[in-house]
DNA sequence: TTGCGAGCTGTATATTATTTCAGACTGAAA
DNA sequence: TTTCAGTCTGAAATAATATACAGCTCGCAA
């Protein structure tokens, strides 16, 4: 994407106008909050962030600027393969609209926890674990390991087998199906 | 707040345009999704929600039509005390932006569970609980029951104890605090 | 049967917003 | 040196949008 640092503010202001109002600026919204004195200057960040893809623009639309799919909600991923950069778009099952800046530090992505193996800890088999991009971790965290078949998370020993770290976990997710269908809530 | 079935379905459209495009819709585009022939259809409906206090409308604005706070994200549920009504508002801590048909049955408040008593079943002390509001529950479903003191999340028996069920769990939001600052990833 | 709110049609108009055109300045790459 | 992307001013045309006004039907409660 590669944007300028004045590209990014006006993209950032953009992403604040719609999280707090539920809309996206106009041009001139944006001239106010950057004392631009000339529409066309937002209008021509907006064509040069449009032009590296960094939003959506629907010609002729009052507000008409929308945030790309792909900024939308954090990834599921399933099925990576090695060799493969994680967020390849192959890997990515599905996107749930969630803020990442729900956890700390910033969750980049969601794996779905395969078995058992960490039930001690609270983390169940189809949990979704919120991932941290991140090459290092500590002693006792957990932490999302690549291997030979795909991902795996486990607790993080200094001890232990040298593994590839691909992240640590910052939070999970669980939804708890309601048993015999769910005939009996109001 | 007391909509009528029309005016409701015009709030869920509403609703749906700003989660899916970013952007709330225009008259015009109520028109088209309603098949109305007038604008002034549209205008009527949105004057209506607004006096109901279901929407507020920012006048001389395109698309200047905002949900109100207490409708974005789930309110998160403490110190609830007895003969009060749940959804108080002295008794919502804040709000979490989430959306509640993630979870089947749909989430109505979130609860932070208090103690371990479920750690048996993958529940931590802390964890937020989703929770769907419901005066039953089934054999074996994790509820949330209203005591003296406030509100406990418990396995339902039928043989155990009557309490008056105010819902049942249908998913978990954990935060996994990294241990010892985040100063090991990127 | 009268009145009234809800739910519309149809038309017109003022205002908001986008978009185009014609520049000017800067710094970095060719 | 030339070129070009990036950043902006200023003015104006055009299209999108909100909003006012007049009037219609229906079901329902007084």
């Amino acid at each position: 994407m590669n944007l300028t640092v004045r590209q990014r503010e006006i993209l950032d202001f953009i992403i604040k106008v719609i999280s707090r109002e539920g809309r996206p600026p106009t041009r001139a919204e944006i001239c106010t909050a950057f004392k631009f004195r000339s529409p066309n200057a937002a209008e021509s960040h907006l064509r040069a962030l449009a032009a590296k893809g960094a939003i959506h623009l629907d010609e002729g639309r009052a507000r008409g600027i929308r945030l790309p799919d792909d900024a939308v909600g954090l990834p599921v991923l399933g099925n990576v393969r090695p060799d493969q950069p994680l967020l390849a778009s192959e890997h990515i099952e599905r996107r749930i609209p969630l803020d990442p800046a729900l956890f700390t530090p910033r969750a980049d992505y969601l794996l779905r926890m395969q078995g058992a193996s960490l039930r001690s800890v609270g983390i169940l088999d189809g949990d979704l674990l919120l991932v941290h991009s991140s090459t290092a971790a500590r002693e006792g965290q957990i932490a999302v390991f690549r291997t030979e078949s795909g991902m795996t998370a486990g607790i993080f020993r200094h001890g232990g087998r040298v593994e590839k770290i691909e992240g640590i976990v910052t939070g999970l997710i669980r939804q708890i199906q309601p048993l015999y269908g769910n005939r009996a809530h109001s």
